[in-house]
DNA sequence: TTTTACGTACAGTTTATTCTGTACAAAGTT
DNA sequence: AACTTTGTACAGAATAAACTGTACGTAAAA
């Protein structure tokens, strides 16, 4: 009786939780996952994971890729245990943010370097225009570009100061 | 010629941009939408994002709808025309910022308060276990679910500080 | 060495998302 | 009034994502 009830609410949790993890952009699946995973609280292997959540070994082992890359998971090795084990770093805030954060940097960053390169090549393109209405075109994409990549650098600036406040 | 090159600077810069707004949270489809708003510049109407996107209407229109949920695009008015015109806000920082700020803010506060609930039924529940294997069981529960509310009370204070500091 | 167990690549299937075309209501035009 | 035009609901088609089972390489066990 009182075994349903626990399962029940592990059940709420780890569904409640999973819709947080999802908003660090983890996939549904993903989530669902690390939330077992977070709330086993100990190692787990894939076979336990698959059981758990009732699918097969080949997702599962999929799924922990996924969570190693983002460095949210990690495998731990006990004596004498033949399989794989993996858990969920205990320190959830540090864990997802720093994971997190560093995503948005690699993302910003790059996306701030495509720009310039755009940049670039527009500013060497349209050196050859001679047609007003294209010099006119071109420096609105241009105005467009600096706006962007403005944008990007304050993304930046934003996310290197949470992670300078909090870590 | 030139007009050929312009229209490859344009498309990439769409592309690229598409990419940082999803990491905004968007779908790919409802990215690109934005990222044609915006780079235009100036209001459009569904025929018109539909010709420069290549999709149907229909798709626009929910597309649309999704940015305008979101409020990164707002439904303007133009005298004497008929059809509906839709723009990009120009101030994109303070726009993406804002509507992704509140996003967290509404899920993680809607999360704690789950949490918090289950938090409760947990603990009216854990009064009737007598069996000591569940008493314990209960009670890991219950850390585990002091540490997630906590966490998500760690997230609201970021992000309220990212508010405050920005706007 | 042979046997068994484990994890993952891969192909195919299932499920979910996104898109399209038709139909229709609401508003504009003649 | 009749006739257009416009936007969206809805059902079905196309596309993408997630999942499964088989097959196989690798490593431990016998």
């Amino acid at each position: 009786m009182s075994e349903n009830h626990l399962e029940e609410i592990n059940n709420l949790i780890v569904t409640e939780f999973s819709k947080t993890a999802e908003m660090f952009g983890l996939s549904p699946s993903e989530a669902r996952l690390f939330a077992i995973l977070y709330l086993e609280g100990s190692a787990m292997t894939l076979d336990q994971m698959s059981e758990a959540l009732g699918k097969s070994k080949t997702s599962i082992s999929t799924g922990i890729r996924s969570l190693l890359e983002l460095n949210l998971v990690e495998r731990v090795w006990k004596k004498g245990v033949r399989k794989d084990l993996y858990m969920a770093d205990e320190n959830l805030y540090k864990k997802f943010m720093n994971s997190y954060i560093h995503k948005w940097l690699n993302a910003t960053t790059r996306q701030e370097h495509s720009l310039l390169e755009i940049q670039d090549k527009l500013n060497k393109e349209s050196k050859f225009f001679k047609d007003d209405a294209k010099i006119d075109e071109a420096s609105e994409l241009y105005d467009k570009l600096k706006v962007m990549i403005a944008f990007h650098q304050l993304i930046e600036k934003s996310f290197k100061e949470i992670h300078a406040n909090y870590f």
